[in-house]
DNA sequence: CCGTGGATGGGAAGTCGTGCCCATTGCCCT
DNA sequence: AGGGCAATGGGCACGACTTCCCATCCACGG
């Protein structure tokens, strides 16, 4: 038989417009299939410890029992479970309380469709999947926060970031702000790349609110 | 009959805990009532035009229909019609664009519930409301900026254009809007290429600066 | 009834942005 | 001396954006 391997995937949201959404989502993709699906964590656990089931997505916030409570119990009874958090927000402590209850990784509901298979694809493949840039800023969120009690600081971009950030926000492409610094534009968007990073942003339009709301150029 | 003489209300914001939080403090007070409650600028438009509404209280930044273009519309059609414009920002601009508009004041969402019904009240005697230490500030940086030349020409944006460059300007790419809009791709950068073309700008970031300018989405 | 303009969509081509791989240089810190 | 990191740059792939062309449908006013 040819029947195309297809992982198995638990979808556990109180929301049903989100519960269909994911489901649409996962269904489109030729290796994910969804096997089953929750409306609270309580359920979440109950069905996924149905052995059809690979991977579990698991919204943070759900009643009767959290994401991350159904996490610790279905990770303890089925070690070879991998498990996704959903997550709206971009918090680190979040995130941090999904690695510790046995997550494999911690997607925000704003993501597109696309990197939600990407992770998908990634925790089955047992890897833990965050966005590249969210690991160095969220740690340092956490580190500035433990260390300075509390407050948001300024990011740690480089002298050399901030001015591309200004650049960047004030509408210039890569080459023009390449002839301005008298680099290559190859070095700008490596530098674009470091910041998107860092910021845990997707493109110049969220660089832009952020560089307005640091100040660092006029609206 | 004793029935006490109550003002209609209408509250128009896109976020459900803020709605309610403003239902509560205007119907504690005496002469005050919720008559209509709106989640986006069009409705706002529907439910203002309801006779019972004395005032509307409108967000600036709601989706579909910005709460100036909104105040633009009801006060075209029922000039008896009170509006007050509520602002997270403490921005000049936006003022001035409430005003002209046709809002009768700008209440910064960080007042006290006292102040909001005082603002209120004044509206509805026909005052022009707006913080007395907002006054002097405001209108120093507006005169700085009309001795040097700056004419904001209105937005001859159509409604639809108005949405999209709002999406556009909170980061989201072609297909995410044309999921957000059910249409097609092909539309969305349609209407882009018209908004970048009205406006004389170049790409997104350009864009992104203008409708932060303008009030149509939050830096 | 016709013209105007808004909203909708398609095609093609070229530029730009983004992600991921690689490297070298120099500087600071331990 | 070795580790880390900022700054520089190359290559490659893919997606997104931008600018042209084209079209239909509908509402509204004259």
């Amino acid at each position: 038989m040819s029947v195309p391997l297809k992982a198995g995937v638990l979808i556990a949201d109180d929301h049903g417009l989100v519960r269909d959404g994911l489901r649409m989502v996962i269904d489109a993709a030729p290796d994910l299939e969804v096997v089953a699906v929750a409306e609270d964590g309580n359920r979440a656990v109950e069905r996924g410890l149905d052995p059809r089931v690979d991977l579990a997505l698991l919204d943070v916030a759900m009643p009767r029992r959290t994401g991350l409570q159904a996490a610790r119990e279905l990770t303890a009874r089925r070690p070879e479970l991998r498990v996704l958090m959903l997550s709206m927000h971009n918090v680190f402590d979040y995130f941090l309380e999904a690695v510790k209850a046995g997550a494999s990784g911690y997607v925000l509901k704003t993501v597109a469709d696309r990197d939600l298979v990407l992770a998908c694809r990634a925790a089955l493949r047992g890897e833990t999947f965050i966005y590249p840039g969210m690991v160095r800023s969220l740690l340092r969120e956490h580190l500035e926060r433990a260390a300075l009690g509390e407050s948001q600081l300024p990011d740690d971009l480089t002298p050399r970031e901030s001015e591309v950030i200004k650049l960047i926000a004030e509408g210039l492409t890569s080459d023009e702000i390449a002839r301005e610094l008298t680099i290559s534009p190859r070095t700008v968007e490596r530098h674009r790349e470091n910041i998107l990073g860092k910021l845990g942003m997707r493109n110049r339009v969220e660089l832009t609110r952020y560089a307005i709301r640091q100040g660092l150029v006029e609206p």
